[in-house]
DNA sequence: TGTACATCAGTGAACGCGCGTTCACTGATGTAC
DNA sequence: TGTACATCAGTGAACGCGCGTTCACTGATGTAC
């Protein structure tokens, strides 16, 4: 995306290949993540792509890395727009507009807001799941080579990062008792990601829009609520 | 299995074929599930594949089918066997031993023991994708292509079905509350399917089994104990 | 009871395909003197 | 400022592989008369 002089040496093929593997992983998921066809897409010869990555899985999990942190990005604009206002913003997970202060104007408790912003991170994670299923399947995908997946799992996924900080957000300001507090992430991370699940291979997968979004917000709010008590 | 005189005609390709597909996927999933492999392990030339299926994806999916039915099954198995005994039967999954009494015999009232095989659902299902990931996973595969998906997306999932029985079962008997009844198999599903899928695929892969053991019952007993509120 | 013949359930060889990877190479870039 | 040369970042062709599927076939089975 940096030189506009189509020559000899591309300039900057490691970033466009990943460009280019996160485009097809867009419409195609994981499968659509050839060698081949990344280093097609982006007009180069297949084995150009072994000056920047080791091989085929090491090219996998640099989208996969990107695509988590896409998912990230979604989670955290809609946990601060749910923080404001507690209406959903008008569309989905992508890049959009955060949707400044809609109706209900007046402030609210840090405790509150903690519960909306955990509620955020649940209802983000879902909507990018349903938005973006290409990219969701990318972002969750742990390749099977015990020793290369490493590599991701060792670095704290930001998704889960927000869920840790969310949780102990709303222990901080009263909203969640501390004794629930203790694997709470693995109750929460379980129903979402479940959810998550169902309505994009499961048997929710076809079911429309408006049905799904309407129990994303049941299973989210039913999930927090019962914490709290 | 029916016919020991191995002749020009196998006598039951087909059963054979689910069969040796079965065994295939225990280990490797649904990618060991080629028609050549499966073929090839019964000993027969790959197009005989084609007097049985009208192609690969049919036979996949009369594997899942039956890898559906192994859940259920077991999970049938975990139900009964906590209905009588809380405490967990001796080994997992698989065709093992219903343990007769163990040590708590006296008998428990209706509602309990409808509790109890509501935790038998969740526990039976986390179980089986622990102990026999290969098969979950097929259990759980739904095929992209679009008209396919519906021959087994069409029929009731016996898994699904038993927890629909198991959450009727609770409100009849009055454990659980009849306002909670609604869209509850949603909630419960999102938190066990996500918890199996973080536990099989996810970040919880390579935790020792004790801790996992102990999350997945946290989990099941979190939404089960906060659904009776 | 025996024979002719249709049907069934397999075989063997080949099809085209796309994959990840390796090899020897060459054009472009940048640095030392 | 110009030239020699090492290094870098691509190319083009080929590798072996395994896949699902199709073709024409043949051996086995069972039924009608």
């Amino acid at each position: 995306m940096v030189s506009d002089t189509r020559s000899y040496h591309h300039g900057d093929l490691r970033s466009a290949l990943v460009e280019a593997g996160l485009r097809l992983a867009r419409d195609g998921g994981s499968q659509a993540l050839g060698l081949r066809s990344v280093t097609r897409s982006v007009g180069v010869s297949p084995n150009a792509a072994y000056r920047h990555f080791a091989d085929w899985q090491t090219l996998v999990l640099a989208v996969a890395v990107e695509a988590q942190d896409l998912l990230a990005r979604a989670m955290r604009l809609r946990m601060d727009a749910m923080a404001d206002d507690p209406a959903e913003p008008a569309e989905g997970a992508g890049p959009g507009e955060p949707v400044e202060g809609a109706e209900g104007a007046e402030s609210v408790g840090p405790g509150e807001r903690a519960l909306r912003r955990l509620r955020g991170v649940g209802l983000g994670y879902i909507h990018f799941a349903l938005s973006e299923p290409g990219w969701f399947e990318l972002a969750i995908l742990t390749l099977n080579d015990p020793d290369r997946a490493d590599a991701v799992a060792d670095r704290v996924a930001p998704p889960y990062q927000l869920l840790l900080d969310a949780l102990d957000e709303a222990v901080d300001t009263g909203a969640l008792p501390a004794r629930r507090r203790s694997d709470a992430e693995w109750v929460c991370w379980s129903a979402v990601h479940g959810f998550a699940d169902l309505a994009t291979r499961g048997p929710l997968r076809r079911q429309d829009r408006e049905t799904v979004d309407r129990l994303a917000e049941h299973v989210v709010n039913t999930v927090i609520e019962d914490l709290r008590r």
